[in-house]
Order: structure tokens, then sequence, then C-alpha cells
RNA sequence: GGGCGCUUAGCUCAGGUGGCGAGAGCGCUUCCCUUACAAGGAAGAGGUCGGAGGUUCGAGUCCUCCAGCGCCCA
């Protein structure tokens, strides 16, 4: 093995063998209990960014984890066909060579989006291998597969029959840039600081008029009533009476409606019911007609007479100049409000009445609210559970249509002749009446729509199949808190509607990676950083267990750095030649795949055995409740801090001699186990090295450790104080590190061991003798290490930095002395404290004390 | 306007159900190339836990209010 970890070297060639071998197929264990989990599947144009790398690790470190607890541990990887993010991306292709899709027509076109998904679509696939997720590629799925788009016209011809698909006409969020409606939830408000314009409309049939005040002044063209809440006073007499909207000239009533704020504003709002929600609903309400003055790319239609042609924005000027001019602007105040844009493409979103599909959500939802209230879907942590069901609450229909041509086609068609609509899941020849001429409908579906049934299409829905019947419900679903809305819910609701239950028991969510500079890393705010750059420079396993270690459950943020990816690999050597150690002294022997636990261990190796069952349960209980920076953070700790620093150390010595015990298989059974335990999270490095220490099988389909109990020597930690009281001595006396210091060990408890004698010659460099009394006289001072007195010469030493340290210590210890009295001559201490706390003080008293009292003694016997 | 999260060492952050004598990584200081690792080891410095009240024997942890930062929803 080389002195120093190479990541791209171990990174290289172990996923082609762990994929040979089908280790990622659930048939790997064939009779064991069936865990599985879909990925939430990324944009097939997309890349892979941090926020992937996060949540795939997380997903992997949960299913190598039950693999290797023998479980059929399924990954069903895939990518969505992005409708609208796809579509862009081969129209700015074809607008390279000077094309637009319309000049190719339906067909070619999406003949052409296969075209590119055949040759760009894998290659978020390839990045995933990069970064060692143990997905079964042989299970990958697509949204825009066969089997997948079959499950999408099931599902929406059924809920076509039940009345809970529907088509309707009204104002849903239109991208004028993408050319198709969104959803409710694909708008991403954003707050701006606009202007509130305020315009008079006057009376026909008198003098006055009423001010109405808008932020959109050119919607105005499109007015066809002024509104008003019938219970405002001001307005109360005016309703019924007719206004002539200025510019245009078309009389308009004014009406009276209970959804008007009579706060906002001067209380009275103009109706746009072309261009604006709310309005269309007044416009209802009240029989008023919709007349649409700007059309699908935003542009002023005839109907805004004079200002056809110009763009909305232009238009706003415009007509604000116009109503300036006409003396109907009032006043304009500067206005801040949250405005919609396309999460697509960052376009502000413009209200446009057209024809759509919609899901109906309220039948859907009900059971989904229910499914979550009783705990058959738990989120963690459990506050996610709110922000779902609040939004579920208050759900709207889903608009599902999309004025595009890539995705699925809703399979409607419309009667020439009669004018019925049929919905079918084969394509029909004729409608009912007989008629031949249908026509298809243009629009597809939302991208979500076919990503909510992705828990079951993937395992062949709507065929009973063995897969479906062993991996549905999913185990878990590990995603990002901002898709809840996105996909979780619906993913609830389809699976709950469709397949009879949840899709997942568990939702576990983490949050978003956050940038150095506090901000959310993203692409367009210049600031992400590209997780195969990080990959290529540290190795996929450290990115993996930094991501891992930062992302606490229930943050909203992950915060990043690269320095924790160095870290990480840091870590990596360490491991990497704590091996290269262990290797020189097991390799006689070999160390066996699993158990090889010693019968007869030393006092030293009952110490790390006794840690190792500890911090892998502790390890196995934070895992399970998808605690996974606690329970790597406890790995790294215990790897370093305690197996490398100490009994890496404390092996030495044994190794040393002729007989070393069992202290070479220990070393090696440790290491092994912390090697499975890792393997999670650190699959490359921990396979490689398991390669050199066992060197039989993978680790990667090796039996999860179970590491027995052991009783470990009592007063470890006064060993570990000896041995740190002989250090800080000579550093605070500027000795080298192994400068001779000749020692004596006052022990009146009896606490050490005879293993000390030697382990404190290889670790601290002294060889003491034991003294039966307390030392007396001048010419040494006294380390004190909690029940063991250390006598140590002072020679080389000097006498003043000895006092100045005396007393720094005495000061400490009386501190800590003086708390603890504080707290026990309360008598409520003492009455209401638990036992264990009072009996934890008293000790604390106890020790500070005799150490105060070792300590002057020490320093009146050198002054 | 409603909801949520955050504020702890120079920097970035951990600190389930209150017992903390407040931790980690990076950075900093001193010593050490001791044959696993200098991508390292040993020893150390560094904190009124955002502010003010309150509950409690005891508050970084619970409650209220305030300030600042961020996110979501309307």
């Amino acid at each position: 093995m080389d002195p120093a970890y190479d990541p791209q070297q171990v990174e290289a060639h172990w996923y082609s063998r762990w994929e040979a071998a089908g280790v990622f197929r659930p048939e790997q264990n064939p009779g064991g209990p069936p865990y599985c989990i879909v990925i939430p599947p990324p944009n097939v144009t997309g890349s892979l960014h941090m926020g992937h790398a996060l949540n795939m690790a997380v997903q992997d470190a949960l299913i190598r984890r039950k693999r290797m607890q023998g479980y059929a541990a399924l990954w069903v990887p895939g990518t969505d066909h992005a409708g609208i993010a796809t579509q862009n991306v081969v129209e700015r292709q074809l607008a390279g060579e000077g094309l637009t899709r319309h000049h190719l027509g339906r067909e070619a076109f999406v003949e052409r989006v296969w075209e590119w998904k055949r040759h760009h679509g894998g290659r978020i696939a390839e990045q995933m291998r990069r970064l060692g997720f143990s997905c079964d590629w042989t299970r990958e799925r697509f949204t825009m597969d066969e089997g997948l788009s079959r499950a999408v016209r099931t599902v929406f011809v059924r809920l076509y029959e039940k009345g809970i698909v529907y088509r309707g006409r009204r104002v849903i969020n239109w991208c004028p840039r993408c050319h198709t409606a969104l959803s409710d939830i694909e708008v991403e408000h954003e707050e701006v600081t606009g202007e509130l314009v305020y315009i008079e409309y006057p009376f026909t049939d008198g003098p006055g008029g009423i001010e109405v005040a808008t932020t959109r002044a050119e919607t105005m063209l499109g007015d066809t009533a002024v509104a008003v809440h019938p219970d405002d006073e001001r307005y109360r007499g005016q309703i019924g009476r007719t206004l002539r909207l200025p510019l245009v000239g078309r009389e308009i009533p004014v009406v009276g409606d209970s959804a008007v704020d009579p706060a906002f504003g001067t209380g009275a709002v103009k109706v746009t019911p072309a261009h604006d929600p709310a309005d269309f609903e007044i416009a209802e309400r009240a029989g008023l007609p919709a007349l649409t003055v700007l059309d699908e790319e935003a542009v002023v239609t005839a109907a805004g007479g004079s200002f056809a042609g110009l763009d909305r924005f232009d238009a706003r000027t415009a007509v604000k100049e116009a109503l300036a001019a006409a003396g109907a602007l009032r006043r304009t105040e500067p206005y801040a409000h949250a405005v919609g844009h396309c999460y697509r493409c960052g376009t502000m979103v413009e209200p446009y009445l057209s024809e759509q599909w919609f899901v109906k959500v309220r039948p859907l939802v009900e059971p989904a609210i229910e499914a979550v209230r009783r705990g058959e879907v738990r989120f963690v942590p459990t506050r996610w559970e709110k922000h779902y069901l609040l939004w579920m609450e208050n759900l709207r229909d889903w608009t599902i249509s999309r004025q595009i041509w890539w995705g699925h086609r809703i399979p409607a068609w419309y009667c020439g002749a009669c004018g019925e609509v049929t919905v079918a899941l084969e394509d029909p020849a004729a409608c009912a009446c007989g008629s031949a001429a249908l026509r298809r409908e243009d629009d597809v579906l939302d991208t979500w729509f076919s990503s909510a049934l992705w828990p079951f299409s993937t395992l062949g829905w709507p065929d009973d199949n063995p897969d479906l019947r062993a991996f549905y419900p999913n185990a878990v679903l590990v995603t990002a808190y901002d898709i809840i809305y996105f996909w979780v819910a619906r993913m609830i609701q389809m699976g709950l509607h469709f397949v009879g239950g949840p899709p997942f028991g568990d939702v576990a969510i983490h949050g978003l990676i956050q940038a150095p500079d506090k901000r959310k890393m993203s692409k367009s705010l210049g600031n992400a950083v590209d997780p195969l750059d990080l990959v290529a420079e540290h190795g996929a396993d450290a990115l993996r267990l930094a991501l891992v270690l930062n992302a606490v459950p229930g943050h909203d943020t992950v915060p990043f750095q690269v320095e924790q990816v160095e870290a990480a690999r840091r870590f990596g050597n360490k491991l990497w030649n704590a091996v290269r150690f262990a290797l020189g002294h097991t390799a006689a022997e070999g160390v066996p795949p699993a158990g090889g636990y010693p019968g007869d261990p030393s006092p030293e190796e009952r110490w790390i055995l006794s840690r190792l069952h500890e911090v892998a349960a502790r390890f196995d209980e934070a895992f399970d409740g998808y605690r996974l920076n606690e329970a790597y953070g406890l790995l790294y700790s215990f790897a370093w801090s305690e197996v490398c620093d100490w009994f890496l150390e404390l092996a030495k010595a044994p190794l040393r001699k002729a007989d070393g015990g069992t202290v070479a298989r220990t070393l090696g059974v440790v290491l092994r186990d912390l090697l499975a335990l890792l393997h999670p999270i650190m699959p490359f490095l921990t396979e490689e090295l398991w390669s050199h220490l066992v060197g039989e099988g993978f680790v990667a389909a090796a039996a999860w450790p179970n590491p027995p109990e052991f009783q470990g020597p009592a007063n470890f930690a006064a060993f570990q104080e000896t041995v740190a009281a002989v250090r800080r001595f000579r550093a605070e006396h500027g000795l080298p590190p192994r400068h001779p210091v000749e020692v004596a060990v006052y022990d009146p408890e009896g606490v050490a061991a005879p293993w000390w004698q030697e382990q404190l010659a290889s670790l601290a460099a002294v060889s003491p003798s034991w003294a039966a009394s307390a030392p007396a006289g001048e010419g040494h001072t006294r380390l004190v290490a909690g029940p063991v007195e250390v006598f140590a010469a002072l020679s080389g030493a000097d006498a003043s930095a000895e006092r100045e340290r005396l007393r720094r210590a005495a000061a400490d210890a009386e501190a800590v002395l003086e708390r603890a009295t504080v707290k026990l001559t309360n008598p409520e201490f003492r009455q209401r404290a638990p036992e264990a706390v009072v009996e934890k003080e008293q000790a604390r008293a106890a020790e500070a004390g005799a150490r105060l009292e070792k300590l002057r003694a020490q320093l009146r016997a050198l002054e």
C-alpha cells in the first residue's frame, strides 16, 4: 500500500466490480425482507449538483446499510422528462440552427427531443456512478418509458371517469416565454417594489367618479366592472351605477362583491376578468363578460385599441401616460408586492384566461391528510408534517395541462361532428356518435403528474407483478423540503388512490445546500460548486461524508465549505494509514470477514472492544432515527480519537514483542468493523481497505457488524489522564516530547494495573517507579491525574514555572469546588435534584477538593 | 399579513426529552519528521451560548417580549 491515500486511484475500479457482481440488485439477498427506496428523479436535462449529491448520499447510506443487514434492498434510479425544461433545451439548440419547433412540426420535434435524450440523458447516471451510488441500474426508469407512460394514461383516464380530472376555462398562471400554463406551485413569488396607480373612472350619469388602484395599469383596458364591498358605506349608494372606462370609453357597472377588501387602496377595485383570478371569480358571480386584452406573448390584443401590439410593460407605461394626459391619473405611490415568476425561466407570470385541464384535489386530499394524521406516513423531522397538512388543507385545483409538445399527450379526443370529448386508454378510432372526425388534444400533462406515480409506476404498475408486491410501499422517501408540495404530497394522494396504501412509511427531509456566501447554492446565483470537481480533487467518499456530516435534520440549510471536504479526505487518509499499519501485523493470520473477536483479550483490547460495542450501538440508534450526521460524527471521532490516537498507540508495545497476544487480531477486527460501519458513506475507500485487510468478498456485501459486549478495564480514564499529565508537564516546561523525565507513581487507591508500566513507557516515554507513599522533599513536583499522582523530577525544569503551573491548576480546582459547593449547600438542590445528579456533584466536589489539597501541598513544598 | 427556521470560539457549525465543568472542523500558538499517517502527533490559547424578563433547586436547552438574518405561504 502507498503511504498516502489517493482517492482517484481507489475510486477508479470498484463500481464496475460491484455492478458486475450484482451487488446492487435486491436478488443479492433473496431471502431478506424487502427494503425499497425510489430516487427522487432528477431532470433528464440536468447534471448532478450538490443538492443531488447530498440527497443521494443519504439514500445510498440507507440502502447500503440495509443491504449489509440482509435486506433485499432496492434503490430504483431514474430521471423525469422535465417537460418544459427539456423542451427549452432542445428549442435553444434549434434556435442555434435558426429554427423553431414549429419549423419541424410536432412529430419531428418530439423525435428530436428523444434524440437529445439518447445522447445526453445518460449524463446524470454516469455522474451517479462516479459518486458510488448503489442503484439497481437494471431497474432504471424514465417517466416517458412505455410502461410509465401507460401508468400515466391509466391514471388520467380513471380520474377523468370519476370526474376528478376535468376540463375548464379559467384564469391560470401563464408563462409568456414558455407559452404554457403553470400550476400554482410552479410560480415563484418575488418581492418587488412597484407602483400603485390611482385612476379615476367617471360616472356616466352624473358628476364625480370612483377611484381605483392597481399595480398593472395596462389591464384596465380589459376592465368590465368596478367592484366594491357591499357593506362599504363609502360606496353603498354607487352599486348599480355605470362608469366610463377612461381611454377605452366602454361603459362598465359598479358591482358589489364581498371578496373585495375595503382596506386595500380606495376600497374600489377594477375588475379585469380575463387577467386576474380573483376578478374572474367576481365576474362569474356578477355575470360579467371577460375581455382578453393580452395575448399568449403578453402583447396587447386588438381589443386594446390603440395600444394593440405593445408588450405588457411598454403598454403599462403608455397607458399611464395616456391616463395622465386624459386627467384620469390621480396619483401614484411606491408599492411593494409579490410578483409571480416562472420557476423554469424566471419570466414574470401573467394571469391568463384559457381552457385547461385540472385535477379536482378535494377527493384526493382527504385520504392523504388522514394517512399522515394517523401516522401511516411519518415525516422526519416531524415539524414538516405541519407544513404538509397546512398546504393540503388549502389546496386549489391543480392545473395539469401544458401547452408544450414534450410530455405525455393528454388522451382526449374532440369530435368534429358532435363536439363530444372522448378520453380513453386506447386511441379511439371514432367518436361514440360514429364520426371519425376526431382531433386529439394538443396539450401534454404536467411532468409532476407523472412524478406523482413514481413510487409505483417504477415498479410496473398498473400490472400486477412481483416487484410491485414486494417493494410497495417503499420504505422511505428522502428529499429536500422544497419539493414536499410538488412531489411528496401528490405521491401520497396518488398512491392511496390507486394502489390502496401510502407509497412509503417515512419521509426523511433534509435541507438545501447553502453556499459560503450564506445564500442557497444555485447555478443562477453563480455561487455553485460542481460536485464532480470536488470528487476529482478529494474523492467521492470525502464529498459524501462531508455532506452528510453537515446535514442536520430539521435545519433548512446544509452549510457547505470546501474545507469540510478536505477534512473528510484527511479522515480517509487516517483510515488508510491505520489499515496500512495493521496490515504489517495481521497479514500472517488474516482478518476474517466476520467474527474473530478474541477470547482472552488484554485490558487494552478490552477497552477498545467495549468502546466498539458502545459506538456501534449508538451509531445504529442514531442512524435508525435518520440522524446520519450524529451517527457519522460518532464514527469519525471514534475512529480518530480512540482507535487511532489511543488504541493504535497502545497496540505498538505488545506488537513489538515476540508474543503480542491477541492484539494484532483485535486491531484487525476493530478496523474491519469500522470499515463496515463506514462503508455506507465511504464505499470506495472502505472497499479498497477491506480488500487489503480482509481480502475476501466485498464489504458492500458483508454482514453488518454486531460487535459483542466487552467489559473494559476500570480506570482506563485514569491511565489516559496519567499519560496526558506527563505530556503536559514536558510541554509546559518546554521539554521535547520524549525528553527523559524521572517519575514515581503514587497510587494510594490502587487503580493502576501492571500493564500501565509498559504503556507509560510507550505512550509517555517514562519508566516510573512505584512509590509506597507520597515522596517528600524537594527536587520534584506532583502531577495529579485523578486518583493517581505522578511525582516528576524537576531536573531540567524551571521551578518558578512549575509554581506558576501549580497555581493555575489550583485556581482551576478551586473554581470547580466552589461551584459544586454552592449547589451542595443549597438544601433545595439536595432535596429536588435527582439523586444521581447530587451524587455526581458530590463526587465532583470531592475530586476537586482532593486535587486542590495535593496541589497546595506541592506548592508549599516548592516555596 | 400568517407560518417556520436561525443567532454558541476568529470562521463554518454540533449541542433528542433542562444537570454543561459548553464541543467539532478549519484557523491560531508552542514543541516534535517518535518507521501507520507532517493530509500527521503532542500540548495549548480562544466563548457574558443575540438582548431583556420569566419558570425551575438548576436554563445554551422551556415560556414571553425585543433586535437582526433567512425561508415558505397569502
